[in-house]
DNA sequence: CGCTCGTTCTGGTCAGACCACCTGACCAGA
DNA sequence: TCTGGTCAGGTGGTCTGACCAGAACGAGCG
């Protein structure tokens, strides 16, 4: 091929405003002119320092809002975030979700959670197993009432992922249980599943008590296995069923 | 405790009009009623549809824009995006460098990075691991020129990354290698650690291309690990002579 | 001392305007 | 026929000035 060379031109971004905004302000928090707790300028003040109209401001504002920066009260002000927002990650499970298969979020699960399972082996302390050991009690009872107990399935997954003392992990986890939430719930629906969900619970809950990393690991891979197969097997029934693209099921 | 009935009850979220916009724009992505590609009516058009101001509206696009759910061309229209941005990791470094300690970061990445070695045995074809050998040579090259070979490290993890064939996980080693930059550059200065690094890539090579995926995930795991130990000793040598906050090194 | 009640400040929203840019249609010259 | 210039209409980007409701804070009252 000739080689154009105009062939590494690439369109010029022409950058908006509050985008200048944004970073400026980055930049003072990161050279520490700004700290966690502040509270900024008014919206107004901003805007004649920024020498630009208050609406640009704004959009600016929301972006770093959105980023969890930082955080506005009506009235009140606005202020530097003094911690990164928990529920930061919810917006990104709608992309996970409209981005991913549904199997690649599965893998990535496989991965995280029995990582999670052998750290918190090491880490979790006593109360912590016995609210643990609780939670499976209340589970077992659901289950033989026949009420539903995903909460508490999900309780006993979060206690562990807390247990393990890594909160990147965790919130990646939490990303991940946000795209799973729907079909994980209509896998846990039948009786048989639900007793061997426990089963492994129980396994799991076993290896932590005796602080056995690798035992923990193993339990926790070969339960979130089984789901995950479960949960594949599930769609694919679904897709066969109905005939539509396959995507995730949408998260709340 | 005395079970205050009120404690269940969450101050009212009075919330804004643009998130109210923004909910019901991904409504009728959900719902299919506006699908990837298409184009938004103008924003003149959506305020008066919405029964609110352009400034509403505009804030809401924002939030999708940045979101990575819709894209805005200046003069052409808005338009929902048709794949998801692959930098939209990029602004959760941010996140996640504030929010988590370097050693968490660490953690996760080897964690990931093995699995997505043995994902890679499995899955890379030989034109891929053509290229893998050829970034190799390349960066030996550079080592032994003395020249800088930080884009050969990089390139080979992401093309390693590429092989595994799962999105999800490489986005997320992405935001992980985006907090790291900094301290790993540093890591990598010295000419001995150089030299053991690219001994640990031949390593990691040879596994994959025997599609050896447990050698590929103990040789990623060994090498990671070794990087981790070095970012670590490093930065903690940093804050004994500099005392200051402990933070992960910014991105860029 | 505690409560009430304004005043004042702040964010939330609106309406209308101007600009720069993109697009497509049209037209004249090569 | 093709090329380039011109122009109109639509779109996002930005600005201005205004009004509203809630939050914050201090003065004054009980």
């Amino acid at each position: 091929m000739g080689r154009n060379p105009l062939a590494v031109i690439e369109p010029i971004r022409r950058s908006r405003l509050y985008q200048d905004i944004v970073s400026q302000i980055q930049a003072l928090l990161e050279r520490g002119e700004l700290h966690p707790g502040d509270q900024l300028p008014a919206e107004r003040a901003l805007a004649e320092q920024f020498q630009v109209s208050r609406a640009s401001v704004r959009e600016a504002l929301r972006s770093l809002e959105l980023l969890g920066i930082v955080e506005t009260h009506a009235g009140g002000g606005t202020f530097v975030r003094r911690t990164v927002p928990e529920d930061l990650a919810r917006p990104l499970s709608n992309l996970i979700a409209r981005g991913h298969t549904i199997s690649d979020v599965i893998e990535v699960r496989g991965l995280i959670e029995p990582a999670i399972a052998a750290a918190a082996a090491d880490r979790m302390t006593a109360p912590e197993l016995d609210e643990l050991r609780a939670i499976l009690v209340e589970q077992g009872r659901k289950v033989d009432a026949g009420e539903p107990y995903a909460d508490q399935d999900t309780r006993f997954h979060e206690l562990i992922g807390h247990g393990a003392r890594n909160e990147l992990l965790t919130t990646m986890l939490g990303v991940i249980w946000d795209v799973l939430r729907s079909s994980r719930e209509q896998w846990l629906q039948t009786n048989d599943r639900a007793h061997a969900s426990i089963d492994a619970h129980r396994r799991i809950l076993t290896a932590l008590q005796d602080h056995d990393a690798e035992a923990a690991r193993a339990a926790a891979a070969e339960h979130i296995h089984a789901v995950g197969e479960g949960i594949l097997r599930l769609i694919a029934e679904k897709r066969d069923a109905t005939p539509s693209t396959a995507t995730v099921g949408k998260g709340s």
